[in-house]
DNA sequence: GATAATGTAAAATGATCGTTTTACATCCTC
DNA sequence: GAGGATGTAAAACGATCATTTTACATTATC
């Protein structure tokens, strides 16, 4: 039972769902089962326990969409709303709420837009033989667009994206 | 000086800028220029007076999407965030910090979010002659896309939003 | 020119915040 | 079996939070 992977993960779980400002340390203490000197000492601080949630989750989210199609981002993005729930981009909310104004969740989450952005351009790319960063902005957005409309549109809105995405993919088709 | 005014403008600006928990109520009598007194007796509450501050932003907004064709959607939408910034959907955000427990908030942007989505599907049916709920979803996603992906993308976003939507309105006239 | 409404300035309220500290218990490891 | 990590439990820290209250000034109306 490694108490940092423990802290994390809770942390993550109540950081998505009430949000980052609105979440204590004491509520933390107790969903992460620990006192809050142990959770000081594998945290730092409140906004270094949100930089790593939002470090980890970077990772299990992009290791999601390690594919070769863009069909294959939708269906990704399907499972993850399925499983990890529809309350839109922790990194953008999480940003938002912060102003921008802590370094270290500013700085993680460009690092994921940035990762992001670039995965998006190499699936369309292989995915139409050539790079097309165009269609690769047109292809964020929708995957965006259907993360932040699922809030209130459900999962019909990341069916709505897969199917204009593979219109517009078939119309750059060569 | 409607003073209720004053306070709903100054309010907006710096719930929007840095979040709603962020943002004090000390920070809103500065800026407001009165004192809490007065404040708290034309807001009520912090609740109240975010809930009013989305009721009116949702007129300004919804003001500006009174347009017959598709393109003209996207085109509001680069105003808005060429005039109003890009910072994401202030509704979905402030959601999201509170958690959807605050009353007066989720109902505010539930009923922006139904009038959003009926606006899209009234343009779309002006524009391709019938109603088509399957591309109007389309369209609403890529609104909200070009909403969110403009803020670490740009106003690049929101033209790639705009292309998008022109490819899917052709694609779907009779 | 008294009254009532509406404002300011500023202190007080009690709760809650993130963080640190004090005091004590286990547990490996040499 | 002594020593050093590593943990718990809980109090204390000072700051900040949303909100209310006290005391006083200004203005408009009858």
């Amino acid at each position: 039972m490694d108490l940092t992977r423990k802290l994390t993960a809770a942390a993550e779980k109540l950081f998505d769902r009430h949000g980052y400002m609105a979440t204590g340390m004491d509520r933390l203490t107790e969903a992460a089962g620990m006192s809050s000197r142990t959770l000081y000492k594998h945290a730092g601080s409140k906004a270094q326990l949100m930089a790593r949630v939002l470090t980890e989750r970077d990772q299990r989210f992009m290791a999601r969409l390690e594919v070769r199609r863009v069909d294959a981002l939708f269906v990704a993005l399907e499972d993850w709303v399925r499983i990890e729930g529809n309350r839109g981009c922790l990194f953008l909310r999480t940003r938002a709420e912060t102003g921008g104004d802590t370094p270290e969740i500013a700085a993680a989450v460009e690092a994921h837009k940035t990762a992001f952005h670039q995965r998006v351009a190499e699936v369309v790319a292989s995915d139409v033989g050539r790079e097309d960063p165009a269609l690769a902005e047109q292809i964020l957005v929708l995957f965006e667009g259907a993360t932040h409309a699922a809030v209130y549109r459900g999962a019909e809105a990341v069916t709505a994206a897969r199917t204009a995405a593979a219109t517009l993919v078939e119309g750059a088709r060569p």
